[in-house]
DNA sequence: TTGTACGCGTTATCAC
DNA sequence: GTGATAACGCGTACAA
């Protein structure tokens, strides 16, 4: 690997010209710069980044955290394309390092990145609570945003959609089609998304004076297995249902096949409702509807912003955002087909 | 952000000390590690890593690059949670950076991760030709490893798996079953496994004698979207169908819901197999069947040697692999349900 | 066991 | 326009 100096020696100038050339700043002859480019070519010369970035105190680049368990999804899948393509225009580069599965360990990646002299990080977190984002914000000097979580401290460094709010639409929309028997499969209730959408659940219930039956909802844990296992019990619990809203589209698409692998067709006797509208899950109904959630709409306006502050110059953790909170309302994505409802056994 | 000086001031010990405490290398009374400990915690001290690493030459971690095109699939989803499973037990860091939609940015994004000084740095590639990776992988002394394609140049430097044999089972395995009309919706046509798992569809025809009706082969894109125009064009030419391979699972569920739009039951009247077995196909049947890619297989064992030869320390560009290509079969996964078949229209 | 001093490859601030 | 030279923060012989 050839060196700056290396070049310069090669072009008969110093350093400080060659740098010159390749950063644009300051003003050097066109016989210089030819002579320069062409060292630079016979060289093969690249520059060290490390160094460059050492000195300048800047890297271009953004820095993404995600957990690798959310690897798996085509949840996780949206956020990185999004993002990936935001910042392609604007000549920064994504580096997305693994949050891994314990809140010291999403914390160590962020440590990481801004170690690495990231410009910026944005975490979409699955373990680290809102206090500790809180605080660790609080610690760095380089801005910290947080995606899907609402902060109690640092709101202009949040972004997060209304997962309660569009939770209860689903299930009000099961309602008004004439659904009172609407079983629930919760995510992993360790997320807080999934606890919100419980609640939506819930809320939507209670509006309608419908009572909620404990023995409808049942734990999930986002993947289609959990949703397979879920429809399980509910079978056994021998409850009416006429209709499943699943935290996820994965689940729903488990619960799908448990039903009909039970002999129950969907959406003929039950409905299913799903959330993320998976790039796939089009192409189930009208076997599935799914709600979507605006979680390449919050990736691309956070980019957006940090990116135009980037750009002009007076990106620093106190003014990420003009405004505070950003919340979109979630949209019902698929068709229902399915208007009637039968008891189940 | 305090340094290693202030560190060393606040310990009453010089940098190197510091330095010595932290690395773990050399000698240091207990005393003085413990007061040097206590300093960090006060100071709140955080090595550099862009300082570390220029001065050590080295990263800890592991380029990774993948193309955004493909952030969507879920194939993509099962590169990253492999690698970065791999990955963790092992304190090494993955980095993904974008390949982005041209060669030559997929050349700046290895050189990225290069110029970032990472251990090494693996690629799946979209655009990039073998003779130009071979080329690249000739021009830095930093290991680079290929998946997915086979080169003609540094074959240690790849990993693949037989795109060609894994189609021909799955055709075979329709034939024996007694099918004869069997199409075949493709891949991006750009794309080396597209062209492969065609060659090995043709293959499986022309040892059993059936002639090859280019009416049967439909263009597709991977996607979803793709898969259903592709049963639209099918349906168009009127040509007897009993079977269908789509070169991936997306295709294949496009496909399934465009034939359930037009009255055709999947897989009764047309049996459907797809690629790449994506977390939710299992989940789909039996209407879908999916051949297994070992891709999360030969990321896992690309990871595996590289990490065994950092540990061992003598990892350089000459002696990545002791063997040679790898090569590993593909699996049929998933149940045929259904042996009959029937005339379309 | 600890400190000194130099090197890593840049950028940036001066003079010239 | 261009060239020294001091940072940037850390690793590491070598000396003490």
């Amino acid at each position: 690997m050839s060196t700056m100096l290396e070049v310069a020696k090669k072009a008969g100038v110093s350093k400080a010209t060659v740098s010159r050339v390749l950063s644009g700043k300051g003003y050097v002859s066109d016989a210089t710069k030819e002579q320069v480019y062409k060292a630079i070519e016979e060289a093969g010369y690249r520059p060290n980044l490390l160094a460059r970035n050492l000195a300048s105190n800047k890297s271009e680049c953004i820095g993404l955290v995600v957990t690798n368990t959310l690897y798996n999804g085509s949840y996780f899948s949206e956020i990185l394309s999004q993002a990936a393509k935001k910042l392609e225009d604007n000549g920064r580069q994504l580096i997305l390092v693994d949050g891994k599965h314990s809140a010291q360990e999403e914390r160590e990646a962020i440590q990481f990145l801004l170690d690495l002299r990231c410009d910026a990080v944005i975490i979409y977190p699955r373990f680290l609570s809102i206090d500790e984002m809180d605080e660790i914000i609080d610690q760095y000097k380089q801005p910290i945003m947080v995606v899907n979580r609402k902060l109690r401290k640092h709101q202009s460094h949040c972004i997060c959609c209304d997962h309660k709010g569009s939770s209860y639409l689903a299930t009000k929309h099961l309602i008004e089609r004439g659904h009172r028997d609407i079983a629930f499969i919760t995510g992993s209730m360790d997320s807080p998304t999934a606890i919100e959408r419980l609640a939506g659940y819930k809320e939507a219930l209670n509006q309608y004076d419908i009572g909620i039956n404990d023995n409808l909802i049942v734990q999930g844990k986002w993947t289609p297995g959990s949703g397979v296992s879920a429809v399980e019990s509910l079978y056994q619990r021998q409850d009416k249902i006429s209709a499943i809203v699943a935290s996820n589209d994965e689940m729903a698409i488990g619960a799908m096949k448990k039903l009909n692998d039970l002999g129950i067709s969907v959406p003929g006797e039950i409905s299913i409702i799903g959330f993320d509208n998976i790039p796939t899950a089009p192409y189930l109904s009208p076997a599935l509807s799914s709600v979507k959630d605006p979680v390449s709409e919050m990736i691309s306006e956070v980019i957006n912003r940090l990116i135009s502050m980037l750009d002009g110059g007076y990106l620093s953790k106190e003014n990420i955002f003009t405004s505070d909170l950003l919340v979109r309302n979630s949209v019902i994505d698929g068709p229902y087909k399915s208007k009637k409802w039968v008891d189940k056994h």
